[in-house]
DNA sequence: ATGAAAGCGCTAACAT
DNA sequence: ATGTTAGCGCTTTCAT
């Protein structure tokens, strides 16, 4: 009978860099070397080691590596939820820039917590991430700000904070909504709505700055509603009350794809016809918008470049010599017009 | 002047247990007692080892510790592409669960190649995970057998691989080809097509049994087109080869959300009447099918709650006396019955 | 170019 | 209950 007490399955011996220098009749040091690479190893030594490590199968442990030489090779990726489509795309860009470069990239959703954000930056800190990508919520500046302190670089994505020494990669969201405005007064909207939740998020704010931005140019930065809040919880109570009384919005702008995608829901069930009761117009690209009827009209950003832009840059002060300074990119945001802003 | 080859940032200087343990008078070990609570200490040394850790703001190095305990609490996670909701679903379910335990999740996409697949298996083996997740692409048996036989647990999600000793989460596809079909069948339709494509993927396989099997048990085994490839990078040359001949289908079964979105965007530029002149179902239930015109009709798969069970499965083997059986659990796909599926 | 020895920061015997 | 010691597997001076 076996004792059940400390029962494993079949556990290979380890075999480590002490065991190859044995077998090559070398030293660890010089096992290390040819690992490494970093230093000139004589042609038979290197032979004999490579034909040790071969025939025995051995990897190199990277834990006690990291121990050593205080990278772990690996990174952080705080986003808001990797189902959204337009978060997933970033992580692509992100996983997709520095796999190739042998990093692995540990990612957590925050659901825009502030706490949650806080217990993630904790948690990759301690896990001595070489560096961390991330959207932030805009609520940890001292943990972020203490993160960099202490040697973590640190890459914003989508979002960038004020005063932070950090690169970022943006999209110019005040031009996003400056345009979306822009196409509705163009097509003879004057009773524009832009919906957004109370979530503060810094993206959504400076969308709306540019929306008015663009019905004050207009001479109509008065409507009642030019902003509205949205309860993504209650769906149908908010699109209701945006057409309560009687100065109702004949377009729309929704601040991202969840809250259109709850408005539209609710606006189907109400059979309102969209666009020739109400125009619509979307920040996000998603893929299937096109498909939809009406086929959705909406800024477009380019979320997996993005991605990897900011890998880019984070491998870039990673690296020998890492840049010095931080590097910021802000790209431009696309207006795409499809039916959902066009009467018939 | 500064020396500008070895400029860093400003570096906090390390603080470790030998630290605490000389600022609280005590020693290194039973600092180490404090800190993982297995073996009781004293409450006045306690209190001063807590209060210097607070003091000198330590936290311990994750790194050395995994080296001497044999455990990163990280784990793997490894499927085909996060920006696919699906997947999303899944990956998200799978944080949502593990992070509670203080586990971290790195995630690798493998766009189905057999490749990157054998690259991130072998990549997180070393980098020393605790587990893994995925969803293989099947090609992998050698790699992923030899990665549980060295002690790290696998579940797969998803999909099975025949012969592993490796728990599993994953979906009656078989049956939901099957209700598919029969939903057509019972509309009246004859000449039902599964569309997939040349990518091998058991799921999808699993799902075209189902589909002929509900088929031949209507007698209708023959019908040349009960099961078609479908080019997803010339969805239009697809499409318009399905109607080609006199023989076209009047009902199609897509085997995922790509290759549905790929036939349905052709077949509105081609103006096909969906469901008038072709009922569609869809496999993979998302958000989205719900807003589309037509509505379309799918069969759900509970991604989110996969994710989290098979995360559940995980934690249960790398607990104290871990599972020693490998879990098996499927889940019941349901048909959602929407407008795409029924003439008007 | 190579080997011996030290040490990264932690935990776990082993003594006491 | 606590301190001393050893050692996880690796890289890196430091000699030679």
């Amino acid at each position: 009978m076996t004792s059940d007490k400390t029962y494993r399955r079949h556990i290979t011996p380890t075999v480590t860099v002490k065991d190859i220098a044995r077998l090559s009749s070398t030293s660890p040091s010089t096992v290390s070397r040819v690992l490494t690479g970093a230093v000139p190893v004589a042609d038979d030594k290197r032979e004999a080691v490579l034909k040790a490590i071969e025939a025995a199968g051995y990897r190199p442990n990277l834990v006690a590596r990291s121990l050593k030489t205080k990278s772990t090779r690996s990174l952080g990726l705080i986003i808001n939820d990797i189902l959204n489509p337009f978060y997933g795309a970033l992580a692509r860009g992100v996983e997709d820039r520095v796999s190739t470069d042998g990093y692995t990239v540990m990612f957590c959703n925050t659901n825009e917590s502030p706490e949650r954000e806080l217990r993630s930056i904790s948690m990759l800190r301690d896990k001595a991430v070489d560096g961390v990508i991330m959207a932030p919520t805009g609520s940890n500046f001292e943990a972020m700000d203490s993160l960099i302190k202490s040697g973590t670089p640190l890459i914003q994505l989508d979002r960038r904070m004020p005063n932070l020494d950090a690169g970022s990669v943006t999209v110019d969201n005040e031009r996003g909504g400056y345009i979306a405005a822009q196409h509705l007064l163009a097509g003879g909207h004057r009773r524009i709505g832009f919906i957004t939740y109370e979530i503060h998020q810094m993206t959504v704010a400076q969308r709306e700055v540019g929306c008015k931005q663009a019905l004050a140019e207009a001479g109509i930065g008065d409507y009642p509603v030019s902003s509205m809040l949205f309860d993504l919880s209650d769906a149908t109570a908010a699109v209701e009350s945006l057409f309560a009384g009687d100065n109702a919005p004949t377009a729309l702008i929704a601040a991202n794809n969840r809250i259109a995608l709850a408005a539209l829901r609710v606006l189907k069930q109400l059979k309102v016809n969209v666009p020739n009761d109400l125009a619509f117009v979307v920040f996000d690209d998603l893929e299937i918008f096109e498909l939809m009827h009406p086929s959705l009209t909406d800024i477009s950003q380019p979320a997996y470049e993005m991605g990897c832009k900011a890998a880019e840059f984070l491998l870039a002060q990673l690296g020998p010599n890492g840049d010095a300074v931080s590097r910021h990119q802000v790209y431009l945001p696309e207006l795409i017009v499809r039916e959902s802003s066009l009467r018939n």
